[in-house]
DNA sequence: AAAACGGGGGC
DNA sequence: GCCCCAGTTTT
């Protein structure tokens, strides 16, 4: 597991389909606007004493709290995992439900940790695009759209379905690498001839620019 | 459509 | 000091 880390990047709570929903769930949660080395841990630590909705819907909110202290909103996030635990309980018998409505109906849970839950936990169809894949998909000029849902649809219908997973997975690579919200680096990037937002860099500054003056903290396209 | 949540690591 | 982070919820 630890070398499919070191190579991969892959995670306990992600790496393949077998991972219990329950998993990805809490996983998935905590790494929201959060790097995958932080997440890692408070998953890890969460899971190791919490391993089930009973267990981790009995918990103090205190000890749910220094447990997930490594991920960011730490504590907005043990109060929804543990909300989320106790719905799993009473609603649906400590069970993690297999809809997308329902799993969004849960605290915490917006479309894309809902998708993540779907594929990576049920091994079902669904694209959990996050905003790297959104940005990148509209830097490439794959699609052309204002927000991740949008961008969602444009790419099953763009993307041959056996495939779309993977290409979901290397936008979000390349988002996280090369290609960043602020300062993309072009003169690095292998597919920068492919690119309708900028080549050679010189687009970018100008963009770099409009996106710094778009000042609230927020990341944008 | 913004703002709040929320804090550490990188440069 | 500013930028970045596999978002979601509330104003």
């Amino acid at each position: 597991m630890d070398a499919l880390v070191a190579v991969y990047g892959v995670r306990p709570w992600n790496w393949h389909t077998r991972q219990p929903p329950f998993h990805v769930l809490v996983g998935t949660i905590l790494s929201q606007r959060t790097r995958d080395e932080k997440t890692d841990l408070a998953a890890r630590a969460v899971l190791e004493r919490f391993p089930d909705p009973a267990s981790l819907a009995a918990a103090s909110l205190e000890t749910v709290e220094a447990l997930v202290r490594p991920a960011n909103f730490y504590r907005t996030k043990a109060r929804r995992l543990r909300e989320a635990a106790a719905i799993l309980c009473r609603r649906y018998g400590g069970r993690v439900p297999e809809s997308l409505e329902e799993l969004t109906a849960l605290p915490g849970v917006g479309r894309k940790t809902a998708n993540c839950v779907l594929v990576y936990g049920f091994g079902k169809a669904a694209l959990p695009v996050d905003v790297h894949v959104h940005r990148i998909a509209n830097r490439l000029g794959l699609v052309r759209t204002r927000t991740p849902e949008e961008t969602e649809r444009e790419l099953w219908e763009i993307v041959p379905d056996r495939h779309r997973l993977l290409v979901n997975e290397l936008l979000v690579k390349h988002g996280q690498t090369l290609c960043g919200p602020r300062n993309p680096r072009c003169v690095e990037c292998p597919v920068n001839a492919l690119c309708s937002a900028g080549s050679g860099g010189l687009k970018d500054e100008g963009r770099a620019q409009e996106a710094r003056r778009g000042r609230n903290g927020r990341d944008s396209l």
